[in-house]
DNA sequence: TTTTTTCTTGACCGATCGGTCGCAAATGAC
DNA sequence: GTCATTTGCGACCGATCGGTCAAGAAAAAA
């Protein structure tokens, strides 16, 4: 009953999304949000609350889908290396939009946000605990495949992939080549990959 | 000639850089910066310019520093190897200001800035070519001392070694813990080590 | 049709943003 | 002393910030 809403929450969420990703949370403002959205400001406040509750529906949704991702590249890899080069491969790719080079949400939040912002923090420490056994699943994957090094720790190489993925993203942000992160990559690898 | 100056231009910038650090730029404003310095308004702009022009000072004097403490921990080390463990195991331990997890400067400001503004994307980039060549200077060193395996590029182990430390940067943002930072510095020095 | 409910819209709010400016104070030059 | 020059200070500026609200519009319920 009453009045239907006459946009998709969806679409909305969508361009919010993109905005705080490309540009972070303080340097956002509602006047962008609205722009790039075409509500009028108290639809918007209306149907997501403030700024913050808008910004962290928008970041849990890109860490669903970025979990998502993860999930189907793994799957599709012929054995637990490949699995793991894949995903690193995918993250030394520079990703523009616009022409801005937006980097990884996650990252962008967790540096921006995460030390003042304890609900922000909490999201992106589940998130690396979900992705992190994700990547732990397919190390042991590839030990028992004999693509990796028998002597790498699940746990610890699952961490040392967080770190490596975090890492090729910071430098995304200041202009990294594909190439660079390729190469970058294939000495990360050696790490674990099997003698 | 002329009224001289009451205040230290370096403590000021010191505790400019504390705050930028601490907080970002956009969440830093000149409120706290007057605050923090105990100067008037007036008294900031006249000797520093803007916001951003003071932010690039404190930007600098941070990195400059940065730059020096490597050297000092390469040149301290007894072979190749050790030198970038040690640098590793430096950029593992969580950073607390304040109780503040305020990482590495340079990370922060490549999130946040180095995409929109390109003083800062140039600084960063500089910033980051210097590192690179201390750490590719190292990594000769551990080939000619046999630390490092032989078929380590220097070039490209510079890059992965910047990746590296970013990486565990951002981990730091999120709570880190020492424990986990050693270990997967550990874990990715199994790239180069030699065998 | 009337009522009820929800949504849309933009005027409006106080607070704060980064930044300017005029005036008093403090120094060196003469 | 007088003057020129620079600093310290804080009132003041327009713009913009995130957020509220009242009134009108559109649908379902009666």
């Amino acid at each position: 009953m009453g009045r239907p809403r006459e946009f998709d929450e969806d679409e909305v969420l969508e361009r919010a999304m993109s905005l705080f990703w490309a540009q972070g949370y303080e340097a956002t403002t509602m006047s962008h949000l609205l722009q790039a959205t075409g509500l009028a400001k108290g639809s918007l406040y209306q149907a997501f609350g403030d700024k913050e509750r808008l910004f962290l529906k928008a970041l849990r949704r890109y860490l669903e889908r970025g979990r998502q991702d993860l999930r189907n590249c793994l799957s599709r890899a012929d054995s637990g290396y490949e699995g793991l080069r894949s995903w690193l491969l995918e993250n030394a790719r520079p990703t523009l939009a616009q022409g801005v080079r937006t980097g990884c949400m996650a990252v962008n939040s967790a540096v921006e946000l995460a030390p003042h912002n304890a609900e922000v923090r909490k999201i992106l420490r589940d998130h690396e605990r979900s992705m992190e056994k994700l990547y732990e699943e397919c190390i042991a994957r590839g030990v028992a495949d004999r693509s990796l090094a028998s002597t790498v720790d699940p746990r610890s190489g699952a961490r040392w992939m967080s770190t490596t993925t975090y890492g090729l993203q910071v430098r995304a942000k200041l202009g990294m080549s594909h190439d660079h992160g390729r190469e970058t990559v294939e000495q990360a690898l050696c790490s674990i990959a099997a003698a």
